[in-house]
RNA sequence: GGCCCGGUGGCAGAGUGGUUAUGCAGCGGUUUGCAAAACCGUGUACAUCGGUUCAAUUCCGGUCCGGGCCUCCA
């Protein structure tokens, strides 16, 4: 049993081999802190999550690096549209982002360099590539990498050197020898951000930040690398030129990218507009808790390099296939299981065969809704010791995708540690009053007025559960 | 234009050269005073046209459609 992971660089799926025996060292391109997450940060967020706990769940030790990008063009424009300073608005988005992340149940990453922090690393590299003839400083001043002194150009993203000519749209006004290479200093403009270098003053270009950390804070050589399928080209391939033609050893064994969020079949991106951002879609649930985790388990609902279209009615599919896990997880109590029989074995072999196929998520989470049914059966049959057994598996293999995470009746809404008194729901003691009546009711077998109560609560959002030993359950929607 | 990826039942979404994915929704049944939940059962699903094969949704080729990258972007 084996891992295999899907390596962009090779297109292939390759057993995964860590360097050093126990131990890997991931590096992910995290967010320019300029605007809120959107659906798509949030998948890279997730996607990441689960791969370090899927690593870590093996008893893999990961040094996980994700970096924040608070120095850039769009930062400086944002900056100047708001009329704050930039690093107001870089610690503004940081600190929503880490909001967002943990509405996600995303564990903090090991480390999260900033690129403001790192600018003596990355003057470093520059030099060291200059020295090495793979960097000149362009009659603009702007220091750049030489792309046809790099002979593995394009490889991560298969194009030849050509081809990429070809498509390249040729840029003005830039000091550049050849319109492929691209910039790793650039020099101050009046009223922005910068740093003393050997070329004046300056800021970072955008690909010299990732190599510089990633090797500062992992080697010069790496195990995963990373991020979003835009950023393979250019933004991957440039840290590569950068990294192996400044240490001149391989950069990172295996790169991940994760696939898109898409809007009616088209991507969601910042520039066409058609984000979502998660704070939004967390206000718009009456309940923001569970809509986190309704939203991170509608991305392992996909497998990760796939489009991910989202549609109406797509986060209650998700809710609703929540639900029915947590409805399971309820009748077994939060207590360790002791033998592990020979059935819970195989459902344990077959979540984990899942993962092993590059982090097949969808295919894990089907062992969990049958991890449910049988739940439910054996609940049914009275069997409690296998309840037991079964609900603690499912409550262990939801943990290595961070799920199902929150009590039970809690996220079900079930009694008063619901949401009830609040946004115009009725306070548990009315509730509970109605409930008193209808129980009333129905000992004198008036049930339409029993009934009736029913309807009036449903209208209200509040459902209800009959028992067999009379009483009733309540839950709000 | 160049280079990639994909088209699975009402919806979402895995997977496989011959056998049930899974979830949501629907329908029938068990249960219930009625419900809800749960359990059981239930769908001529694999874009299209050719080819390979005893057998193709699964392999190969063409066509059509969709998406992405080539420019900041997760």
């Amino acid at each position: 049993m084996t891992l295999s992971i899907y390596n962009s660089l090779s297109r292939k799926k390759e057993p995964f081999q860590p360097r050093a025996t126990g131990r890997v060292g991931m590096y992910v391109c995290g967010m320019t802190v300029y605007d809120f997450c959107h659906l798509g940060h949030a998948r890279v967020l997730v996607v990441f999550d689960m791969v370090v706990r899927v690593l870590r769940s093996r008893g893999l030790e990961v040094r996980y690096v994700r970096n924040i990008t608070d120095i850039d063009d769009k930062i400086i424009v944002r900056a100047n549209e708001l009329s704050e300073p930039i690093d107001a608005v870089t610690s503004r988005f940081i600190d929503a982002m880490h909001e967002d992340e943990a509405a996600l149940n995303v564990m903090p990453p090991d480390e999260e360099p900033r690129a403001t922090g790192h600018i003596q690393s990355i003057i470093d590299m520059v030099r060291v590539l200059q020295d090495k003839g793979l960097a000149y400083q362009g009659s603009n001043g702007d220091v750049y990498f030489r792309v046809r002194k790099f002979p593995g150009y394009g490889a991560l993203s298969g194009r030849s050197l050509d081809e990429l000519l070809t498509g390249a749209r040729v840029e003005k006004d830039e000091g550049k020898d050849d319109p492929l290479d691209f910039v790793l200093w650039k020099t101050a403009k009046a009223n922005e951000p910068s740093w003393p270098s050997p070329w004046g003053d300056g800021r970072p270009g955008w690909h010299i930040e990732c190599s510089a950390m990633s090797t500062q804070c992992l080697g010069d050589h790496f195990d995963i690398h990373g991020g979003g399928m835009d950023l393979r080209f250019p933004h991957h391939e440039n840290e590569i030129a950068q990294s192996e033609g400044a240490t001149g050893k391989r950069f990172v064994n295996t790169w991940m990218h994760n696939g898109f969020v898409q809007i009616d079949e088209e991507k969601m991106s910042k520039s066409l507009g058609n984000f979502l951002t998660i704070r939004n879609l967390l206000a718009d649930d009456p309940d923001p808790n569970r809509a986190g985790e309704v939203i991170r388990f509608l991305i392992l609902l996909s497998h990760y390099r796939s489009p991910l279209n989202f549609s109406d009615g797509i986060l209650g599919q998700a809710r609703a296939g929540l639900d029915r896990l947590y409805a399971a997880l309820r009748l077994a109590p939060a207590k360790p299981a002791s033998a592990l029989s020979a059935e819970v074995r195989s459902y344990e072999a077959a979540f984990q065969q899942a993962l092993d196929d590059d982090f097949n998520t969808p295919s894990a989470i089907a062992v969990l809704f049958e991890l449910a049914r049988e739940i439910n059966k054996a609940s049914e049959a009275r069997d409690t010791a296998l309840v037991d057994e079964l609900g603690c598996a499912l409550k262990r293999l939801a943990d290595v995708l961070g799920i199902l995470y929150q009590d039970p009746e809690r996220f079900l809404g079930i009694g008063s540690g619901s949401r009830s008194g609040v946004d115009g729901i009725l306070s548990a003691s009315e509730i509970e009053n109605l409930l008193a009546e209808r129980r009333q009711a129905r000992e004198s077998r008036d049930f339409a007025r029993a009934d009736e109560i029913r309807d009036q609560l449903e209208q209200m959002g509040v459902e209800l559960m009959d028992r067999p030993d009379g009483s009733t359950e309540w839950r709000v929607r």
